[in-house]
Order: structure tokens, then C-alpha cells, then sequence
DNA sequence: CTAACTGTATCACTTGACATATACACCAAT
DNA sequence: ATTGGTGTATATGTCAAGTGATACAGTTAG
């Protein structure tokens, strides 16, 4: 179990924790019924304030990659692989709604447009860009890394 | 030149202006050399605050889209014998940028990712509509109410 | 010159996201 | 009951983005 966090990469940590631990548990390093680290350990460890950590963890629980029981550790859900697969591609179909909207009104083909997509992903293999969002109006300088590990 | 602008879209409406704007460059409704119309005419037209047009259109120079002559209203910039289509395939790349990004952080394949957007293409297909390469500068979609529009 | 346009620099305000400190509720073992 | 675990509701603080009111600078026409 390894997360690290990086405060300064833009990118809350709230969400850093929760997209490492959906990463593990999709990746069968987290198993159903494994327990998470408990918020206060996380929190030492990384430097965090334990609402932070129980703030991914909520997200999580409503995401339902995760079992909540009062006063007891959380546990990784029970969970077949295909939910979260559905949930991922749920993701995929939100983020590429304006895009679609944009083909049409730019009145590309379908096919050329699939076509760009695919070259874009290809293209984009295995490079060195930095994680996160769409370049924003300003652009926040990132650069630097010191980040908090933990590992269990 | 249509604009339309919704402010409770949760899209800041500078960045809303930039996109259509940019759209209308690239689609060719828009010339090298056209004006653009006045911060204080569109403040007028769509209710916003002309700062937030000068806001626009500061981030339109600083994307070379347009050229600054003070005192005088803002042209389309000549832009180096670029095609249009070519113009409208760099503003498809520029949509998808964001979710190719989230493809390689959920770890999705790029054949998953290809498909997924066919098939949403696919489905908003209009019935009775070639693959036209012509540029459509009607209708941005938009399932909300509520919103401000400029016709020129 | 004045007038009527252009765009915008400056400052102030609102809003929301993020992170945090504190205090509380729950469970299990002693 | 007490102790030491668990997670978290609540309130507070911080900060940046977005927006806007004002005042100013440049251009063009009279």
C-alpha cells in the first residue's frame, strides 16, 4: 500500500488520496475486505490532517469503492470488477460530452474525429505530462516536488 | 456572429466567450482582419460586465487569436495561410486534451476509450444527416434555460 | 479643442473549494 | 467504566477564481 501526496501539485489532496486508493483496489492490490489505514495513521504519516483523509474517504464511500461501519476501520468493498469498470466508463462519457457537442457544431465527421482521438491517445503512450486538469487561463507553475510518503 | 453565454452553467463566462469565439475563428465565420464587436456592446447584449469581455479577449491575444491596436477595436489576426479545417482539428485536439488525460489516470485501454466515444457520436447522430464537413453555426446544444444571446 | 468611441488597469467584493482544529459518537478490549 | 482505538460533524480560516464598479488611456471624427 503506497500513496504518496504532493501539496503542491495543484491537484487537492483529497482527491490524490482517493484516485491512488481507487488505483490500488482496481488494481487487486486492495482486495474486498481489506481494511484502510486508519485516518489518523495516514494522516501522520502524510502530513495531513485526518479530515482530509476522512474526506477521500467519504467521497469513496460514495463512490461505494468502500464500506463504511461506524467506529471500526473502513473495508474495501465487495465489489465485482465490472461496476467499477461502468463507473469509469461513466466517467469517460461525461468528460468527452462537450467534445461531442463541439464535432457537431464544427461539423467534423464522426470519423475523422474518432480518428483524432485515437491518434491523440496513441500518441500520448507513455509521456512525461504532468497529471491534472486542462491547462488553465493562468498557468500555476508546478515544478517542484517534495512529497509525503507512506507505505504499508 | 452568434454568442450565447449562461451563467449558471458553472463555465466561467469569460471562458465561455474565449470558446465560442475561438469556434467561430476556426469554423471560418470568423476572418483574419474582421472586428470583433465592442467589449461594451456585447457588456450590453449579454448582461455581463465588460471587464469580463476584456477578460476574453485578453486571453484571445495572449492565444494569438486576435491582435491589440489600442484604442480600436480588436481584429481576428492573420493567421499563416492555416486551412480551416486544419484550424478545426486543433480545436478538436484541444477538447479532447482533458479527457485523454483522464483516460491514462483510469486506466482505461485506448481501444475502450476510441469506442466509447464512436458510440456517443454515433447516438447523437442526426437521422437524415450526410457525415457533412460543413460547419453547423447554429445551436450550441445547451439542455438549461436562462441564457443570454448575441446575434451580429 | 470636444465628443464619442475603443480597451483595460486597478481595486473591491463574492463565492466556493480546500484544509484544519476541535469536539463528539461509536466500537472493542481491559 | 476506562482506555485507546475507529470515523466524522461542525465551525473556522485561508486562498484563488470569477465578476464587477470605477476611472483612466488611446483613437477617431467633428
Amino acid at each position: 500500500m503506497l500513496i504518496v501526496v504532493d501539496p503542491h501539485s495543484g491537484v487537492p489532496v483529497y482527491r490524490q488520496l482517493m484516485d491512488q486508493i481507487k488505483l490500488h483496489v482496481a488494481s487487486g492490490l486492495l482486495k474486498p475486505g481489506d481494511e484502510l489505514p486508519s485516518t489518523r495513521a495516514l494522516s501522520s504519516e502524510l502530513g495531513v490532517n485526518p479530515m482530509t483523509i476522512s474526506k477521500a474517504y467519504s467521497f469513496l464511500e460514495r463512490d461505494d469503492i468502500v464500506e463504511r461501519r461506524p467506529g471500526r476501520p473502513l473495508v474495501v468493498k465487495t465489489v465485482t470488477g465490472g461496476v467499477i469498470r461502468d463507473r469509469r466508463v461513466e466517467e469517460l462519457r461525461k468528460s468527452l460530452a462537450p467534445t461531442v457537442t463541439m464535432v457537431k457544431q464544427l461539423g467534423l465527421s464522426d470519423e475523422e474525429a474518432v480518428r483524432a482521438f485515437a491518434d491523440l491517445l496513441e500518441s500520448t503512450r507513455e509521456p512525461g505530462e504532468g497529471s491534472g486538469d486542462e491547462p488553465r487561463p493562468d498557468d500555476p507553475d508546478n515544478g517542484t516536488t517534495d512529497e509525503e510518503v507512506s507505505r504499508a
